[in-house]
DNA sequence: TTCTAATTGCGAATTATTCGCGTTTGTGAT
DNA sequence: ATCACAAACGCGAATAATTCGCAATTAGAA
């Protein structure tokens, strides 16, 4: 958290060789203020036109590029992206029937990665992962 | 492996409540000679045109609520699909430049599904996870 | 063999993603 | 300040992925 402010964006675009243009920090500003992953329809929504959808897909394959947005798989039609920097390495817990997600903060996974990497016969690189958990909330248990 | 044939296909549907119908064992054929996840478009051309979108979808659908196939995030456009009957339960290691992908068989996820789901205050099941590995391969690497 | 709900195939509608290209703009260098 | 230029944008349209409605077919139980 710690001030996610225009000037903090502005700063990581910098250091991560981009332009800090008003479609990024809005972006950036709108997935800051989500407190779970979104789509790309629903981040368009959310500026009231104001961003453009092609905008959209390339500002965030460039911020996926260098790490300050993730994509999260969410097992729909669509992907969803959050927030890196700034935050607190975690994975989703995702409700099957409503979508509800509560972010999971505990395992980890960098050793396993090494290990990972370890036994691999063709890989010479890991540079993420990721690992979300499906299955029912309360609310939509029976 | 052990013998992917029609007969134990058909079984495996019945058991499930499903119909054996030709475009399902033509789908779970296709799936079990790949040795790694396939989008949609890929098993239709692999079908000669014999397998429809449509019921194709629908097919996926009925048969990843049933746990006979899980869907796979390559980070693409498009979803990927692989058979979990009858396969070691595995992750990937996902090459992000030629998408290559290497199975991984060891991590067992298993009890930290359980510490999860434990540590959580509003989910009240876990059916299954994902989790992939993003790097480079040695072929990709310079 | 007959019946019926499940499944299919088609065609079209939606929705998601990508592309080309001319214009604009952030930023480093002057 | 302002200049120059690559980077980024916006538009509009193409492409690709996914879903839908409905009539016809069919697998499997009775």
């Amino acid at each position: 958290m710690e001030g996610n402010t225009k000037a903090r964006f502005t700063l990581l675009l910098h250091e991560s060789g981009h332009k800090a243009t008003p479609s990024r920090l809005s972006l950036l500003q709108i997935l800051a203020k989500a407190d779970h992953p979104l789509s790309i329809p629903n981040i368009l929504k959310q500026s009231d036109g104001r961003l453009n959808q092609a905008t959209m897909y390339r500002a965030l394959e460039a911020l996926i590029e260098v790490g300050i947005v993730r994509q999260i798989d969410m097992q729909h039609a669509h992907a969803h992206y959050e927030l890196v920097a700034g935050e607190k390495h975690h994975h989703h817990l995702i409700c099957k029937h409503c979508s509800k997600v509560e972010d999971v903060e505990s395992c980890d996974i960098a050793d396993i990665e090494c290990t990972v990497l370890k036994k691999s016969k063709s890989f010479a690189s890991i540079q993420n992962h990721s690992l979300e958990f499906f299955g029912l909330c309360k609310k939509c248990t029976i």
